[in-house]
DNA sequence: GCATGATCATGC
DNA sequence: GCATGATCATGC
């Protein structure tokens, strides 16, 4: 079939909608569940009766739309998520490097996408999952612009030499993941001897998340920046001269200034005081475009005198017979710190608290960061595995009784172990624990990023 | 009820 | 004064 217009092939993609998989397929593949990432394919060959090709022209070359079938999912709480990123063409480092964003193969194929969205569920059969919506997704102006810089962060790290090096969390809504068959799968980049793992360009889940609630939930969120601001600066740019002006200011000055009343110590401390000092009061943090689609997340960082924030910074607590079972490339800890950026607001102390119990914070200003690579894989990699082990041979818990409570000590991971990250508990109270894999039980435990470490990130200037 | 950000208490 | 483990407070 040879479809003459967009609209042609919109009305006839608008009929899978309600169909599934099962009902489409002509070939009897979808019946094989192992074969991962046919299910675009059985819709390429079944349902649009097109023969599937690797070129590098779209799918549907006459009009230049590329398919793509993608799965959303529905959370506890009721909303949409993507359920992946959206894997487009594995990027040819050598060929790339030579490209214009125009001339592109991330632009010549992806122009525009047949986005055939459809609903995964636990436990349920590929050949049952149904096609939800068909969308025809042209990248508005604002989300261009951003995903522009995004590509040239990608090609500049290629013409530096640094192929190798790449990171989904180098960039905002466009990245470079890993695409292959498996670690091995390694190829040649046009700057350097060294062998970089193959990529693909993505869009990130966090912007198909927000994309999926705009199309299917109908959701609407509420952008800080435009194209026109964005014709000149990047994101990053954006977000820091929107702070610039409240740096050094005490919270109370700020307060003054924004209007707001930030209550420190507060839970929404944070929501109050951003929205608060972009102009969107009322808004949830999560409701921003910007910061929903590139997955940024916050964290507050108050900084003693000395320059190191008196208390580590935790995240996540820790499951840990998950730790123990899965693989570093599944591991939360993987997939957190290689696609989320933060966005540390820091403040700062000038006095000690002994020179001054009633001492004032002071603006700092922001920071967006995310791990490099290199420490991902040289630190956390290992410290993965380090815990791993340390779980399988079955942690040690020492109680002892002090004046007032039951401590019970334990060897995992401290503080300042690889000058990074350890392992503290995070739990309400004594009673407040989770089971080990072998049914002992532990004070709830969390991931926390060492003082110290925090403390250089926020001093890199980048 | 629980996750999460924040902070405390004790012993060395 | 710091390391380590414990616990509080808030908000969904």
């Amino acid at each position: 079939m040879i479809y003459k217009s967009r609209s042609d092939l919109m009305l006839k993609a608008a009929e899978a909608e309600g169909m599934t998989f099962g009902d489409i397929d002509k070939s009897g593949r979808i019946l094989n569940e192992r074969a991962k990432g046919h299910l675009g394919q059985i819709v390429e060959e079944s349902f649009f009766e097109y023969k599937v090709n690797s070129k590098s022209e779209a799918d549907f070359a006459e009009l230049g739309i590329e398919l793509k079938v993608t799965p959303v999912r529905t959370n506890k709480n009721g909303t949409l998520s993507s359920k992946e990123r959206l894997v487009l063409n594995i990027i040819n480092y050598m060929d790339e490097v030579d490209k214009e964003f125009e001339t592109s193969s991330f632009w010549r194929k992806n122009k525009e996408l047949l986005i055939m969205f459809y609903e995964w569920l636990p436990k349920v059969k590929r050949a049952d999952y149904k096609i939800i919506k068909s969308y025809l997704h042209e990248f508005e102006e604002s989300d261009l612009k951003i995903i522009k810089k995004d590509w040239e962060v990608i090609v500049g790290k290629i013409k530096e030499g640094l192929a190798h090096q790449l990171s989904e969390a180098d960039t905002n809504y466009l990245a470079a993941c890993t695409k292959g068959a498996n670690k091995a799968s390694k190829r040649e980049q046009p700057c350097s001897e060294e062998l970089a793992m193959q990529r693909a360009y993505s869009l990130k889940q966090s912007y198909m998340t927000a994309l999926a609630r705009k199309i299917i939930s109908k959701q609407t969120l509420q952008t800080i920046t435009n194209g026109k601001e964005l014709e000149n600066f990047t994101f990053e740019e954006i977000l820091v001269s929107k702070f610039e002006k409240y740096e050094g200011k005490s919270l109370e000055e700020i307060s003054r200034m924004a209007g707001i009343v930030p209550r420190i110590g507060s839970k929404n401390f944070l929501q109050v005081f951003i929205s608060g000092l972009l102009g969107i009061k009322g808004t949830k943090l999560d409701d921003i475009d910007e910061f929903a689609k590139a997955n940024i997340q916050f964290k507050t960082v108050r900084l003693e005198p000395n320059g190191i924030p008196k208390e580590n910074m935790s995240f996540k607590n820790i499951n840990f017979t998950e730790w123990m079972n899965e693989e570093w490339e599944d591991s939360w800890l993987e997939n957190y710190f290689s696609s989320t950026k933060l966005l540390f607001v820091v403040f700062e102390y000038k006095e000690t608290e002994k020179e001054n119990p009633e001492r004032e914070l002071f603006f700092k200003g922001i920071k967006l960061w995310n791990m490099p690579l290199t420490t991902i894989e040289g630190k956390l990699k290992p410290f993965f595995y380090e815990l791993q082990n340390l779980i399988k041979e079955g942690i040690e818990l020492r109680p002892t009784v002090q004046k007032k409570r039951t401590i019970v000590n334990n060897n995992l991971p401290k503080a300042k172990a690889n000058g990074i990250c350890h392992i503290r508990p995070k739990a309400r109270d004594g009673s407040d624990k989770v089971a080990l894999p072998d049914g002992r039980m532990i004070s709830k435990q969390s991931f926390w990023l060492d003082k110290e470490y925090i403390s250089v990130i926020i001093q890199e200037n980048n």
